[in-house]
DNA sequence: GCGGAGTGTTTTCACATCGAAAACAACCTA
DNA sequence: TAGGTTGTTTTCGATGTGAAAACACTCCGC
């Protein structure tokens, strides 16, 4: 996130967290809210009655929960983004050619954000969705867009995020990341053996622009299918290939 | 959209407006952002730092933009939709089978939200997509829903959100409304025949689960794939039997 | 290199507004 | 009917907001 604001605008911070904590909770009535930022009863009243009115929260019964205006402006958002414009049609194309579940990632405060995922018909169930954030450390998607930021990011990010261990394939080590992100760069594609999910691996490849890192897209599949031993050549040739279509496409667009 | 709050929090306005304005500009720079809900230049600037700590807004130079956050809290929330989470397999499996576009759509404030898209192999583009929001009178899926709604909730709607003509085919008179959702009612889907867009048509099918309408499925193609003079029988039942399907699953899911 | 215009950021302080507290309303249970 | 729980509304004083102004920075043209 950025650094602190020299003056926050306090209220907005107070629906905010409220916005914050309906997620949470998956909805939640006035008495749950009650103390969320140090909010009383009556105050709580007024911000989500505000939220309401604007679409922002609707309310069934006594619940209050998220709208769907969330999803509106997100997909708006999504649709602006180059890399989902031009990357969904392949990654269509990739899970229909490979039969596995296929990414498209970008980065954003330090977390990647899934924009889209195409389901071939061997397509794995994660617990992965549009919109999820995750850790880039142990993503195949997440070490090929930090092999192509600045190391002085990396480290930045690693500074605010951490190195969490999740399996024990995970990277923990600020030196071994650093080291694999040479790797990548140098092969120019990032893998995942269980570095997050034990049984799942991933191969990924970078989207750059102008030398600008604007994500990348991978393939997820159950450890065996992408070769157990050394990754599947013929699976990696092609992400590499269809990233390299994307990327050329990307450059030559006609909009700008 | 609700009733007037009766002590609205208007500095969580403010912020709102500053998004909402984010969104028509794609994107503002400070000055271009003064005026907007009467702010002088520091007070946005304070608001638009708030949002930024916050991960709604970013800022690339001078430029402020939203956030994928919106994304990930819409991914979040369409999640928790029933209707998405039973719904998505069915409308890929209807797209795969008809080769066209089908949508998963709900309904919110009196407009439809799209909650899915499916592409079949010969799926028209459309400007419509996941979070967009689209006036229920003139579209398959928006008359499934509105046959399925209190009727005096149909009023309100109209009443809100009027009955605009898009084409020569939209209904553009209240009786002649709620003449087609008796039709609709009597034989349980819904058609849209250039309704909306010229040259595009839809079958959509109501999904209910115990008299409450969650939304509707349904199948967008060009006018002539669907039969040109009454739609084809077989599509027709394709759409129909997908939405029974879907509304079995919902009623007999295992979690709540 | 200099001055001026345009813009983003920070500071100050008067006054709008936010929200704690309390009263009220609506509901349920015993 | 009384008593408990919760949502909504009202009141009014403390707080936080934002207009205005000053400052900092960049980009011009000369």
């Amino acid at each position: 996130m950025a650094k602190e604001a020299n003056h926050p605008v306090r209220t907005t911070e107070k629906s905010l967290a409220l916005i914050e904590r309906l997620r949470e909770a998956d909805g939640a009535r006035i008495r749950d809210l009650v103390g969320v930022a140090e909010l009383s009863k009556g105050a709580v009243h007024n911000h989500l009655s505000t939220l309401r009115e604007h679409g922002y929260v609707t309310k069934e019964g006594e619940e209050y929960r998220l709208s769907l205006q969330f999803l509106t402006l997100g997909g708006y958002t999504r649709g602006r983004t180059p890399l989902y414009r031009y990357g969904r049609s392949k990654a269509d194309q990739l899970a229909a050619d490979t039969g596995m579940l296929t990414n498209l990632v970008t980065e954003e405060n330090g977390r990647g954000v899934y924009l889209y995922q195409a389901r071939g018909d061997y397509a794995v169930n994660l617990d992965t969705h549009v919109g999820y954030r995750i850790r880039l450390h142990y993503t195949g998607v997440g070490k090929a867009i930090l092999a192509y930021l600045d190391p002085e990011r990396v480290d930045e990010i690693v500074d605010e995020w951490g190195l969490p261990m999740e399996t024990e394939n995970t990277i923990t080590d600020r030196g071994e990341l650093h080291a694999e992100l040479d790797r990548i760069r140098a092969r120019g594609y990032a893998t995942d053996h269980e570095e997050r999910t034990e049984g799942l691996a991933c191969i990924a490849a970078p989207i750059r622009l102008d030398d600008e890192i604007l994500g990348a897209i991978s393939i997820s599949a159950p450890t065996q299918r992408l070769g157990n031993e050394g990754f599947d050549e013929e699976i990696v040739g092609e992400v590499e290939s269809t990233a390299n279509e994307l990327a050329l496409d990307l450059k030559y667009r006609y909009d700008g």
